[in-house]
DNA sequence: CGGAATCCGTATAGATACTG
DNA sequence: CAGTATCTATACGGATTCCG
């Protein structure tokens, strides 16, 4: 089995938390939702440690999936947008109440909302989103 | 990353989907919520394909987390016995949101509940569970 | 019965270099 | 800027064997 396919298994939230489970995924979501739409390297610079290779194929489950969209501006340089489709954000709102049992569980209780301790990274910087 | 442990992750929610995120886990705690508790022996049959090293791992991280209880009788042969501890309930009540919309988004909507397709194995044995 | 220990092959994430 | 391509190592899961 390994990681879950989406041939393999035909169950629904099986395909959703495998989609979920990837790494880096729930990170990157939790960036877009916090930061709004995205240019593919303040991303790469917001989600600390990934590598190029990691984030595109991500985002590109994560567009498949139709959870993000993908925006391509053919300017010069190009510029490249991704951003949470309704999908995206109806998922943001149930992953809210998981954290909320996470952070019951876990402690933390004063860091609000999904991003959690990621945000020592963003907080600041969170208004200068693109939209 | 690779996957997401305690340590290296103070976010909450990070570390409940690392969680869930691990092979056959939902699968395990899916047949824990429809089956309630079950024998290690029965556990194994049910998650069919499964290892036992794997399931052996699975869990002692779900019990780590607090999610299922273990009860170890020691008869001759010995009986060990899992369940879903109350927290393991809470969450399954919020997987079941997830679950909602993963049926909304990929289809199949005459199946109903976590378990999903998983269920063709279990469906009509789903009484003779221990308690 | 319910595991623990060991060995082993592969899938997968990271690093690096290159491109339209 | 926003990727793609390739190469590599290691960690992870499966199979097998053995034990209290």
């Amino acid at each position: 089995m390994a990681r879950v396919s989406k041939e393999e298994s035909p169950c629904p939230l099986s395909i959703l938390v495998g989609v979920l489970s990837g790494p880096w995924t729930l990170y990157i979501v939790w960036v877009l939702s916090t930061n709004g739409a995205t240019r593919f390297g303040e991303l790469k610079r917001r989600v600390e440690g990934i590598s190029t290779k990691m984030l595109t194929e991500r985002l590109r489950l994560l567009e498949q999936e139709a959870l993000i969209y993908r925006h391509y501006e053919p300017t010069v340089p190009p510029q490249v947008t991704y951003g949470l489709t309704d999908r995206g954000k109806e998922l943001v709102g149930i992953l809210n109440q998981l954290n909320d049992l996470a952070q019951r569980w876990y402690g933390q209780p004063d860091v609000a909302q999904v991003g959690c301790t990621f945000v020592d990274t963003v907080e600041t910087a969170a208004t200068d989103a693109i939209r």
